[in-house]
DNA sequence: TAAAAAACGCAACACTTTTGCGTTTTCGTA
DNA sequence: TACGAAAACGCAAAAGTGTTGCGTTTTTTA
């Protein structure tokens, strides 16, 4: 897509078609993504280190970055394109993971102000992840337990 | 220490020395560890196997919870010895950490509360560090500044 | 379109965590 | 306190995760 080789070049990256479907992968995913599932994605047929190195140059040119996962593994989200860049990369913001389907989730920035301004302290950074059950599979939960 | 053995039996997990000590490296820590710490604790005699599997016993009985921190590491801490068993682990902590005095203040159930139900998912369990400079630091930071 | 820079695949390495197995320690009970 | 079962242990090996070196291919730039 255009839209997606755009971004790259904005981003300082080779527009390789590996990298542009990979960028392609992250719009599509709404929540985040492991080495394993990329991997997947592209039928095991690119080379790991590739896709390792495509993330950490992702990383530090600040189109994704790294979310907590329950098992340690690294995980990635697309950044706030507007926000982020490879000066200044901005996320603040807390992580939801799901107890069920293991899916983690980027709280967004109105559940975050909340939390800033009524602690009474100037918060400077933080470090917040919830766990429970995601809306989609606690409604399939409740269906089931009936 | 009494203390230790008597919570290890009530958690049911066997009194070794090795599990003794362990424990109460935990409650001398009042922080987190990896298990890197933990080895180097115990001047690296301990076998790593050993202390991964206490780790994961510790865990599944409801004496520790991992920490998932800003960096990916596993990190482990002592949980609320009263709420948490193996059948249910319920650590709920929101701290706020001032960058200048380094007291850390506890945040108050209000502040949680629009947290878990803001985000659209059901919040089970939570782990919450904010860091910056504390009401009282921020105006004497912002008088020296000037 | 040619030189420079970036991205690629493969092999090898480093580090973390788990598994198998035989031995030792702890626990429950008689 | 003694004995069998269960849990915990150490060692070796394997599995999983992520990185580095290097020569080749692709993309960029001018």
């Amino acid at each position: 897509m255009k839209k997606h080789k755009e971004i790259l070049s904005r981003f300082g990256i080779n527009k390789t078609q590996f990298r542009i479907d990979l960028l392609s992968l992250f719009f599509d995913c709404k929540s985040s993504l492991t080495i394993h599932e990329i991997f997947e994605r592209f039928n095991k047929k690119t080379n790991k280190v590739t896709i390792y190195r495509a993330l950490k140059s992702f990383e530090q040119k600040g189109l994704i970055h790294q979310v907590p996962d329950k098992n340690n593994l690294k995980k990635y989200s697309l950044c706030n394109l507007d926000s982020c860049s490879p000066d200044s990369h901005n996320h603040q913001h807390g992580h939801f993971i799901c107890y069920s389907c293991d899916q983690t989730f980027c709280l967004d920035d109105s559940t975050i102000k909340i939390l800033k301004t009524s602690s009474g302290h100037i918060v400077k950074n933080y470090s917040l992840i919830l766990e429970g059950y995601c809306t989609d599979c606690n409604s399939s939960q409740t269906i089931s337990q009936n």
